[in-house]
DNA sequence: TTGCTCCTCACGTCACGTGAGGTGGC
DNA sequence: TTGCTCCTCACGTCACGTGAGGTGGC
């Protein structure tokens, strides 16, 4: 028998066999005279064997096919609940991004925040992207108990921070100061309320001030100034 | 943010972060002064977009972060579909493999046969993985059709079967002529029972001399005697 | 001479892990 | 001076796929 044979009789490929070669699971057989592989059909049962094994999924370096291999079948076969819990679970998870409106990496506890701000008029796409962005790093760093609370703000309360939100991503540099102000005691008052939520974060001062500077950054020039405002009536 | 923390933050390694710089996931970002890469938020945030895709199981050549990726992921949850057919299929054939006594490889036609011939007294091991190997063999070369008129043989044929086969293997070096004959009319009549079976192999001579060198090889002295006997008849 | 089959390196794949050896600030 | 953290190569992993370049028999 020679390469091809063995091959196609097993159904692997050539390179298949040398690989088996290289690692020891099939003895080299003789050569005939043009230098050619001679293989036996005891080399074919044993490629089989092996095979066998291999399309059940176990690894190569777990075939031993002098031996019976029961145990290792039963480690197999738990490993592939395992396998098999954990694809349904990331079909659970796919199926409720599907779901959702807007962009698959929007956590949970503000999609609803997010969907209210991306229907508003006079909001553009890249400030929600802003707001978005401030969402992921929140969910990172609040604890899971504080974003359990950050959940179950009613429909009512999503949409008037929707609202204060949308109107500070609307204010244009060139709005007159008493807009700006407007924006800023309503942004204070609804901040207000869920200010007990962020309070204990767990952060260093420098990591706390970089993810602070990126809200910042996002913001135009007058925005900023209906921020700051803001956070000064909170502090008072 | 440097490495640590935003490896930290994210819950990857830092190593992991030096990837996405290679292969374009992640932007170089600037330097400070000591050579440190001063990661933002933004950048802290794009790793995070990765890695929720990344979690689902999503390739990182089809990540693109920029870019809404619904439709990748009824992709990806078409493949996951197949994944867990395919590892309940594999469980099902573990678990039948794992149910028998005969070792995980011999095929399903010739469980029951091998086990018969493992409880025969007078048959040591050796024996019967040759009698295994050349079951191996044929269920290889059997088109479907004929493995499963195989299978059909019924209790009282395999014991039989069995009965001549390990007749056979019994065979000492040193056995008297007409035992030798006795077990040749024996195997005569079982195979004459299952050439129908046998017949329409797909094999180059070459081949198929082979296989039968390999069945010989197995055989001692006197037992050969005895199939070749049985062999004549047969043509006859 | 032209195909065909076999041969031997040897690099590529995928998403990083894991040292190896060196530098800068407390 | 001693740790600690960061840095840059660069090889290893797993089971082969895929050329690259050469040889032998019809």
């Amino acid at each position: 028998l020679r390469s091809s044979d063995v091959a196609r009789l097993a159904g692997v490929s050539v390179r298949t066999l040398r690989h088996y070669h290289q690692i020891g699971l099939l003895p080299e057989p003789d050569r005939s005279s043009n230098g050619y592989r001679a293989y036996t059909a005891a080399d074919l049962v044993r490629v089989l064997r092996v095979r066998r094994l291999a399309d059940l999924g176990m690894p190569l370096s777990r075939i031993d096919p002098a031996v019976d291999t029961k145990d290792e079948l039963a480690l197999l076969d738990r490993e592939y609940v395992r396998q098999i819990e954990e694809l349904q679970q990331r079909r659970t998870a796919i199926e409720a991004l599907r779901q959702s409106t807007v962009r698959v990496d929007t956590p949970a506890f503000a999609r609803k925040y997010i969907t209210a701000l991306d229907q508003r008029d006079g909001v553009t796409s890249q400030p929600v992207e802003a707001e978005r962005d401030a969402a992921v790093l929140l969910e990172l760093l609040l604890d899971s108990g504080s974003a359990a609370r950050l959940t179950v703000l009613n429909e009512g309360e999503i949409a008037e921070l929707a609202d204060v939100s949308a109107a500070l991503l609307a204010l244009a540099d060139d709005a007159p100061d008493p807009e700006i102000d407007a924006v800023a005691v309503a942004l204070a008052s609804a901040l207000r309320r869920l200010r007990p939520v962020f309070s204990p974060l767990p952060l260093t001062r420098e990591i706390a001030q970089s993810l602070e500077e990126h809200v910042y950054d996002q913001l135009s020039s007058a925005q900023r100034h209906a921020l700051h405002r803001a956070l000064r009536r909170l502090s008072r």
